[in-house]
DNA sequence: GATCATATCACCAATTCTGGTGAGATATTG
DNA sequence: CAATATCTCACCAGAATTGGTGATATGATC
């Protein structure tokens, strides 16, 4: 026989707090520990309950979704927390995804669908709407950018020397470890100096990370 | 009335083959364009057939399902993609999404999970299985933890001065900018390498950038 | 074969950075 | 109040970087 996954919920509004409270405590596998407007007391609430999955709301009175999660994550690394919102925002997406939530469904969705993504969640996946989903995928999309290789005209050489560089090699390191003269690996800074326009270490460092070269 | 949502797929297992052709010519809505075992044709079959969802297959002889997807992307930035896979191998979906795929799901998935997984991929959603969706957020997670703000010990004037420094700026402009004397910037930044255990510009900037301060 | 890009090396002068010591002012804390 | 941390500034000497001007050699390209 299977544990009751044990659940609570966060949320301002008292229609949610109840059309969710009357899904999970009819419904087998569960066990509803309660409903709560705002987050005020959350480390309380999950010290005394344990919860398996906490259903969070973004907008609260109070302290807002995301600090919750936070909070939680901090005492709780493992802790399972799926955000609920109404609506698919950018910019809170990935803040409750760097908050360390693990699951992020709209609203909207059918409560079949929410029952399903609870268990899911509990078993280690992270139920996301498919159109939170494509945010999350355009972001790791945009911070892994490939690097434009052939941009800026590098030759293999002075991006070698450029990697030693980012790594925060000195010219006489750089030198060694390359097995050139000083004056080499120095003729190649300032060809790589001249090609990105920098006139210094600390830039040259900060462009290549940026660019990811 | 709606357009049925054009498809091909490029699977080299057969029987994968022949249950989604019969799975997606059968069903309302859909046009079945055709099933190919492996991708070398790829871009002819792109330019013939312009379907809205591709679905491809990572395991492939020849060309394999990454490849084939970024060579898709290159020509058809905004060409539909969908993973479909037998694991869910954590570097691979990290290829295939940097890549550009728009969506990853299991084959293990029900048909009903497929069929409505087509839909979601064409209406701007990206389907991913649970399993797949938590090993993005866990990476994206990763690559934004957050700056460890307290460790280092660094106080509110070394960051600012660091700041600048990852910025590429010169001892001179940073003390321009923070209206201080070159010899006050000095003092922190050298403040700054003693407590990050550095010694020179570039040192300081690769640190700080990769410990996201 | 001439041209071009690349890679290698050298010398020089000016500038910048590094590391040291020291010190006054302010604010916080026990 | 004493101790501590932070922020500010100064001087000095050695080391490193920067920006020039060269040169030679190699391989690819036209």
């Amino acid at each position: 026989m299977k544990e009751p996954i044990k659940i609570v919920l966060f949320d301002d509004n008292a229609r949610i707090r109840d059309s969710l409270a009357l899904l999970f405590s009819t419904h087998e596998g569960f066990e509803w520990q309660g409903a709560y407007r705002d987050a005020t007391e959350v480390m309380d609430i999950m010290d005394i309950y344990n919860p398996d999955v906490v259903l969070m709301d973004i907008d609260m009175p109070g302290i807002n979704g995301i600090e919750a999660v936070r909070a939680i994550k901090k005492r709780y690394p493992e802790q399972v927390i799926m955000m609920l919102t109404t609506f698919d925002d950018n910019d809170r997406i990935f803040d409750a995804i760097c908050a360390g939530a693990m699951g992020y469904i709209i609203k909207s969705k059918s409560l079949a669908y929410l029952i399903n993504a609870v268990k899911e969640a509990h078993e280690g996946g992270s139920p996301m709407s498919p159109s939170v989903a494509r945010k999350v995928l355009q972001l790791l999309q945009q911070k892994n950018a490939p690097a434009d290789k052939e941009a800026f005209h590098l030759t293999d050489r002075e991006r070698e020397v450029l990697n030693h560089l980012v790594n925060g090699k000195a010219y006489k390191m750089i030198a060694a470890d390359m097995k050139l003269s000083y004056d080499t690996v120095h003729s190649h800074i300032k060809n790589i100096y001249k090609k990105l326009h920098v006139n210094s270490v600390g830039e040259a460092v900060s462009f290549a990370i940026r660019q990811k070269l």
